[in-house]
DNA sequence: GTCTATAGTGGGATAGAC
DNA sequence: GTCTATCCCACTATAGAC
């Protein structure tokens, strides 16, 4: 019989999620975890190597999570209408999770996993772009995508468009033109 | 006759912002940074409130460099060709000092003054559009480009475009859409 | 008086023994 | 799982050197 188990993995990253999204990665503590979940912070260890690994996890989690809002998004529509959507989703997604976004595309360690499952998470705007672009042209038109999709919600994130005007026209503002582009 | 410093604010700064640039924030540590200049480092704390507030002298003075670069890339330029021009300096800027630019641009504790300074470190971006763009799609516009910017660079650091296909290209690409669509 | 160093405090990550 | 212990770091209090 082994020992009883007071917590599950899924709890604790449950609990580390929920920690990420409201203050950020600097508010996952392993301690703060721990308490979270009714135990103390080394026996956390005994489930996860280090607090590296419980953070990656977390990311992962939320790559997935992504990937799957895009899908959504994308699904049966014509390529241009599938990039607007999915446009949509991915700014709904950082804004509802701000800090688990930032967390998502923070320089960190990055491990090739991390990279392969990012790629993963923004497959569905390349399959629609495929349908839009040329060949040559579909790598840096993903490229400017992307780039403005990240941007755009970082900053957002950061407060940078705290003075004044209206940042959701300037969101459709810029894929009016970003879409019509190509 | 004053006691013999054994450093400065200025030593200091410059060794906290070549901790920064080599290996990010994160490795800015009072130590890492008093061992740097020859001295303890409590010893720092008389110069320097909190590590925060050294981080954010190092952000600041990256902010006017930044300004001073895109001054210089967009003088004496016509507004479209200013821009490129510009484009390519912000770039170049974060390409030779990722962990600077990503602290730049991180969103930590954001104060006022911080805020204000990056604006003012986009303020030639700013200009040049004006001449391009109608008042009302201003402001809009100017989000456009600069989510793009950051958005490409941040992506570019953190390894994003790692796989397979021509950076340089994307980036160009994308600048002569996103500025031909204005 | 002005600078620095010595010697803490307290918290967080993590290893080891039960 | 828990407790104990180690190490690193930010930060403080205070005392010594010029």
């Amino acid at each position: 019989m082994p020992a009883p188990a007071k917590t599950s993995d899924e709890a604790i990253v449950r609990a580390a999620r929920a920690l990420v999204e409201r203050d950020g990665a600097a508010a996952l503590s392993m301690q703060a975890v721990a308490e979270a979940v009714g135990v103390r912070a080394p026996s956390l260890y005994k489930r996860f190597p280090d607090r590296e690994t419980l953070l990656d996890t977390v990311v992962l989690e939320g790559l997935d999570e992504l990937r799957a809002r895009l899908d959504e998004a994308g699904a049966r529509k014509r390529p241009r209408l599938a990039l607007g959507g999915m446009a949509r989703a991915y700014r709904a997604f950082a804004r509802r999770s701000p800090g688990l976004y930032a967390l998502m595309f923070a320089p960190r360690a990055e491990g090739e996993a991390l990279l392969a499952r990012r790629a993963a998470a923004l497959e569905p705007v390349m399959t629609a772009l495929a349908e839009l672009v040329d060949g040559d042209d579909q790598l840096p038109a993903a490229r400017m995508l992307t780039a403005f999709l990240h941007g755009f919600v970082s900053m957002e994130i950061a407060g940078a468009f705290r003075m004044g005007g209206d940042v959701q026209r300037a969101f459709v503002y810029s894929l009016d033109r970003l879409l019509g582009s190509l």
